[in-house]
DNA sequence: CGACACCTTGAAGAGGTTCAAGAAATGTGG
DNA sequence: CCACATTTCTTGAACCTCTTCAAGGTGTCG
């Protein structure tokens, strides 16, 4: 069954809507697109289904929803329904405690899942907040689950794309553990153009669609140190940075400082 | 059905070897335990269950296997067969770069579940250490999601711990990417303490199983200023240390450490 | 008991933060 | 469409926290 039904509005949560029209100011960013052929399937959904697995699938997603940029998709407090599929735009997640602190946990692009973290307790404990314009895919949990009872390659892509978060995390661990600020950024800039990468996008240039705060709220670093460390970056003609336009001219000078760990020799 | 399958040897990893035997050297440890009357069921099982779905819950576990202490339960390209459940002693998790980087993740202990790293690659990305003898429940991952296609409150239970570990990562970034040593060890033991209180040990006096180092790589500080915060919570008379020996005099204490964030107010 | 690992403490130094000021970009309203 | 307000970014200087290096103490295990 295809996924027909745009997000109705900012509440648009309700997982088992109506579907199956098509409302006639639907724009071209609400056209019916199924997940069996949605350009973002191999980064979001399982391979080498079966065509009646396929036709399963597409019952995953209940609504589209837009988020319009700088409102939140879910906040802490929020209970948790769904796991949301990236289809366009820039997301930040983050968690903010009751004395003011503010962490930023990541940075979600297209073909990407959020909501995870709601799992566990019903309710969300991180906000998520469009950085861009964007458009997410709505997928009731309840229903994630009862569909991945059925479809093993489902629970195993389900079960994946968790695990994957988890290994994700350990990295960003290592980087606030151990990492000094140039091999924060280094390692931040090549893990965002990598994935930009995998989306068709430069090997080399790329937007920055956060502030230099939030990065350094992700970095665990403040942002004149940011500003700082691009500035570093560009006078040793490693990188070109104009505001948010970043240009990558030597890779392989920021892998090495990634790598090369400028520890004293142990 | 019960399990009954004591670790035959340190590579007892083979998830249907034969069970139903009760070797006669079996110790005391390796006495008939069923998940079903296991007493760290409420930590690592779902709870409100049917009968019939307790017998196939039993089924989950399909060796035992100790780790003496020093030795890894498994580690970094290992490739992922299964989950732990560990039934007694205490683990640490760290990942290892080819630049000699170390980053402890997590110390994980009675109840709680590691290898879910290794789903996403069917390989292990980090060591599982113990920090002294332990043993653990071998879970096949692949009879894991055969019986949560079966049973939903399974299915659901792995979501669960799943969730918790990136929400427990949630807590780890903020903690390495916001908090200051001494915010950091004081979060640190208030952890501990919590979850060995949860297992029935005292609620202010906890023996660390990890050395200085290890505490050190995880808070992403040197041992040396690890070291130096005990020492200053001792003057202050917040705890008592001695060595591995901690005693917590003032949790109210540490409460106001962690959460009074000595920013200069915003 | 001696070797080894682990822990503590001091002093000097480095990296990152804080505070401050100004420049550049962005958004808004007339 | 321009002027103005606001947000964001950059850069400098002083400061502070944590690290580094070093030495000695403590505990543990064969």
């Amino acid at each position: 069954m295809l996924d027909v039904t745009p997000s109705p509005s900012e509440t648009g949560l309700q997982a088992h809507a109506a579907r199956g029209t098509k409302p006639s100011f639907m724009n071209s960013h609400e056209i019916k697109v199924a997940c069996s052929n949605c350009n973002l399937r191999e980064l979001c959904m399982p391979l080498g289904l079966r065509p009646e697995e396929l036709d399963k699938i597409d019952e995953v997603v209940a609504t589209r929803r837009k988020v319009k940029r700088g409102a939140t998709l879910f906040s802490n407090g929020d209970s948790f329904t769904s796991l949301y599929a990236i289809r366009t735009g820039f997301f930040k997640t983050c968690i903010t405690t009751a004395d003011g602190r503010d962490q930023v946990t990541g940075f979600q692009m297209a073909g990407e899942i959020i909501g995870l973290d709601g799992i566990v307790n019903d309710h969300h404990t991180c906000n998520a907040v469009a950085l861009e314009d964007a458009e997410v895919c709505v997928m009731p949990f309840d229903r994630i689950e009862e569909l991945s009872r059925e479809v093993a390659a489902l629970q195993r892509h389900v079960h994946k794309i968790m695990s994957r978060e988890i290994v994700r995390e350990h990295g960003v661990m290592l980087l606030l553990g151990s990492m000094r600020a140039e091999e924060r950024l280094a390692a931040f800039l090549l893990n965002l153009v990598q994935r930009l990468h995998a989306r068709g996008f430069s090997k080399s240039e790329l937007l920055l669609r956060m502030t230099r705060e939030e990065i350094g709220s992700y970095l665990g670093l403040k942002l004149e140190t940011v500003s700082r460390t691009f500035s570093k970056f560009a006078e040793e003609g490693i990188v070109e940075v104009k505001q948010r336009h970043v240009r990558i001219l030597n890779t392989e000078a920021l892998k090495l400082i990634v790598n090369n760990n400028q520890q004293p020799c142990q």
